[in-house]
DNA sequence: CCCTCGTGGCTTTTT
DNA sequence: GCCACGAGGG
């Protein structure tokens, strides 16, 4: 066998085809469970084997770090090249490389540092409060989303259109908070992107030069590219390359964030796309999973389709569990979870997941006190914690004193002395000079200028003293000189976040040893023409074509210089945030959104809150689109269980502190009878099943308020009977001709007089008359 | 300058 | 019902 064989092997007949297709453009639509990731590597690794390119001819682009790492650990272990100096990560991390490399073409500082998500809404504000404007009209979380997509459209502020005095007023803030950025050396993440494709764009000897160089182009979750991701793979994208695109179209869920599905039509149509291939052997999920999944997603129209298929047989049914109220799907859930564990699944592999964060409270609540390991993902991440960004906020200053941001992150923390008026005629200083903040302290006099003199002279003192030393130093002296340390001391609960600073000198420590500091921050050395070597392959591999006559390309002199560890380690934390640790290690059960499941999968899977209004959300059913993305959305979870999926859903749910009756969501109507089973206990009904759980709950005690909080027995109001004999309750379940299902959510008056007010779900909530309205109990 | 109280909003999120 | 943020009092 040659070790090509031995690479492809194990590779199904479609997987194969799409590994070894030939040098030109390629969509693969990868069904969920495919096999993905597989083929992707398994074709950088054989382009590289037979000879077809060499290591540096390659680019492969993610979204995630995570799916960059994933990409690199498995090629590392197919092939025995070193694949350090592969362009494999993220849009933003490639982005950063480039920039690095090609700052002065690119009008940037050297050291520039990146802003993330709660730096750049930070600068937002700093932005409009200095141009005196209303934050209640200019909410600065809208304007910093619009900024950001605008950017993500590829619009600098003169190409926006402009239709009212807000949209002008808007388009003013935006130059203005370009305009700042420049002055403060900082790019923010729509920065990088954008950048580096105008960069491309305009300079055509770069954009030869590059093109030439990747021979192979590589894009994971095609479906989730925006305009402006596209525009960039076109610009990477030349006569001499192939772009190889893998994406799902069903599962685009990131519509709301600018993703584009229609990136793969347009790619396909655009690029003339010679190869199309689909992947639907699916090698995760048993087939009455699978009958769920494909059933539902038959329901959108505009798929390019694909249908999953297994060879594992049928399994178990889909369990479908219908509770009385949120409490009660949560304690059922846990005992069901508990059941599973002690049938042998691993915590790790029981996922429960929920539509929006707000739904995990409940069902944290019942395991908490039921004493069971869970992890909830999302939250803040280790490099967002209040404590590190000042820490890092000291770094960054010691690295560029003149980044406003992190200069007023921490001028008056811990506090010294500054108060707001001293920091309002330094920002006016700064504002009329056109100079830094840091630049401007000599024009603020009296007590307040001399404290901002010290804390300058604190932070020259730092740089002064942290020279030579190593980064682990670095930090070690910065978090002591600075006082962060002291003041946490200090604090009650200071504990736990000087812990996290100590998690932050080991963070810095595994960064250096890891796999060299610069592997993302290293820039490109120049050689005596100013040619950036790297550029051209070095080793040409036999498929490559012949170098190109070497073209002068960004003389950016001094970028033969290494960039610096900390310089390094700053891009890193903006580019990674890390995880959110809570209990990692530990066998936990799984908590996580729908969203946030994506790319993972579970033994055992909870897909909990199915109902009209939560899944799909009621906010979704406005958008273009959005109950297509539901779907898709659903699909995505119901795709992530391997043997075991349950489906719940509950009658009432206590949200934003009201109870709300909802109907089952209608993607459960919309899954084939023969693969469900339902497993709800034969006791439904106000006056049984849900009392019920309400009194036990009451009664358990422990920690109960806590839970439910305020919720109490929907107000149980006398049970009307209607004209035709039917005795109703709020909480029950009926059925009307015209509306469907629905349940009762108030009952007035009695007699010819009898109102009652039914939440039909999709069809919304309605007033009906009960003499007149024909109405039949469900159950 | 810090802390407490009041108000509003509330789907999903990576970099 | 809960959280985050901003205003105002001590």
């Amino acid at each position: 066998m040659t070790a090509s064989s031995a690479l492809l092997a194990h590779l199904n007949h479609e997987q194969l085809a799409a590994v070894t297709l030939p040098a030109a453009h390629a969509l693969i639509l990868a069904g969920a469970g495919s096999g993905k990731t597989r083929v992707l590597t398994t074709r950088i690794a054989w382009l590289i084997h037979t000879g077809q390119v060499s290591p540096a001819g390659v680019m492969a682009v993610t979204f995630t770090n995570k799916a960059a790492k994933e990409m690199l650990t498995r090629l590392g272990a197919m092939l025995p090249i070193p694949v350090r100096g592969m362009w494999i990560g993220t849009f933003h991390g490639l982005c950063n490389r480039f920039l690095r490399a090609h700052w002065k073409l690119a009008g940037l500082p050297q050291s520039f540092q990146i802003l993330d998500a709660q730096d750049q809404l930070s600068a937002v504000k700093r932005v409009i409060k200095a141009m005196n404007l209303d934050e209640e009209r200019f909410v600065p979380k809208q304007v910093a989303w619009f900024i950001a997509g605008s950017k993500e459209e590829g619009l600098r502020p003169k190409d926006v259109d402009v239709r009212d005095e807000h949209g002008r007023k808007l388009v003013e803030i935006y130059q203005a908070y370009e305009d700042q950025c420049q002055r403060e050396g900082v790019v923010d993440f729509a920065e990088l992107l954008l950048r580096t494709y105008e960069l491309m764009r305009d300079n055509a000897a770069l954009r030869e030069h590059y093109q030439h160089r990747f021979r192979h182009i590589l894009v994971d979750e095609f479906q989730d590219t925006n305009r402006l991701q596209y525009a960039w793979l076109k610009m990477f994208t030349g006569a001499h390359n192939s772009l190889f695109a893998v994406g799902d179209d069903d599962q685009s869920i990131y519509a709301f964030r600018g993703a584009q599905v229609g990136n793969m039509a347009d790619f396909e149509r655009e690029f003339r796309v010679p190869h199309v291939i689909k992947l639907e052997r699916n090698y995760r999920s048993f087939g009455n999973i699978l009958d769920a999944a494909n059933a539902l997603i038959s329901h959108n129209t505009r798929r390019l389709g694909k249908n999953l298929r297994t060879e594992a047989g049928p399994g178990e049914p889909v369990r479908v569990y219908e509770a009385t109220s949120d409490y009660a799907e949560a304690q059922w859930l846990l005992e069901e979870a508990q059941q599973l564990h002690r049938d042998g699944t691993p915590r790790s592999e029981i996922a429960v997941l929920y539509r929006s964060n707000a739904q995990s409270r409940v069902i944290e609540s019942a395991l908490f006190n039921a004493g069971i390991p869970y992890r909830v993902y999302g939250g803040l991440r280790f490099f967002e914690r209040a404590e590190i960004k000042h820490a890092l906020a000291y770094l960054r200053l010691i690295e560029n004193p003149n980044d406003d941001t992190s200069y007023l992150r921490v001028v008056n923390f811990p506090t010294r002395g500054i108060g707001a008026r001293t920091l309002e005629q330094l920002q006016d200083a700064a504002r009329v000079s056109g100079r830094s903040l840091y630049q401007s302290v000599g024009a603020v006099t009296g007590k307040g200028g001399a404290n901002l003199a010290a804390f300058n002279a604190l932070v020259d003192a730092m740089r002064e003293n942290t020279r030579g030393l190593t980064l682990r130093e670095i930090i070690e002296h910065v978090v002591e000189a600075s006082g962060l340390a002291d003041h946490y001391r200090n604090e009650k609960e200071g504990r736990e976040r000087l812990e996290n600073l100590d998690e932050l000198v080991n963070a810095a420590e595994a960064f250096v040893t890891q796999e060299g500091f610069g592997k993302d921050a290293v820039a490109l050395p120049v050689d005596e023409q100013g040619v950036v070597a790297g550029l051209v392959p070095g080793a040409l591999a036999a498929g490559d074509p012949p170098a190109p006559a070497p073209v002068e390309v960004a003389p950016d002199a001094e970028t033969g210089e290494i960039v610096s560890p900390l310089a390094a380690f700053l891009t890193h934390a903006a580019l990674e945030a890390g995880d959110n640790q809570a209990q990692a290690g530990q066998d936990a059960i799984q908590l996580m959104t729908v969203h946030a499941a994506k790319g993972l999968e579970f033994d055992c899977v909870f897909i909990t809150g199915l109902e009209e209004g939560l899944f799909p959300h009621e906010n979704s059913l406005s958008d273009y689109d959005g109950l297509e993305e539901e779907r898709r959305l659903m699909y995505v979870a119901i795709t992530r269980a391997r043997k075991r999926l349950y489906l719940s859903f509950s009658q009432t749910r206590l949200l934003h502190g009201q109870t709300r009756y909802n109907v089952k969501s209608r993607f459960l109507d919309e899954l084939p009878e023969g693969a469900l089973k339902w497993i709800t206990p034969r006791v439904q009904g106000f006056g049984s099943g849900f009392a019920r759980d309400y009194q036990a709950a009451w009664a358990s005690g422990s920690g109960l308020g806590s839970i439910v909080g305020a919720g109490r027995l929907p107000a149980a109001s006398a049970p009307v009977t209607t004209a035709d004999g039917v005795a109703l309750r709020v909480g029950q379940s009926v059925f009307h001709t015209k509306f469907g299902e629905g349940v009762i959510v108030t009952l007035e008056g009695q007699g010819t007089d009898a109102r009652a007010q039914i939440n039909f779900g999709r069809h919304g909530t309605k007033w009906l008359a009960l003499s007149v309205a024909k109405l039949t109990p469900v159950d």
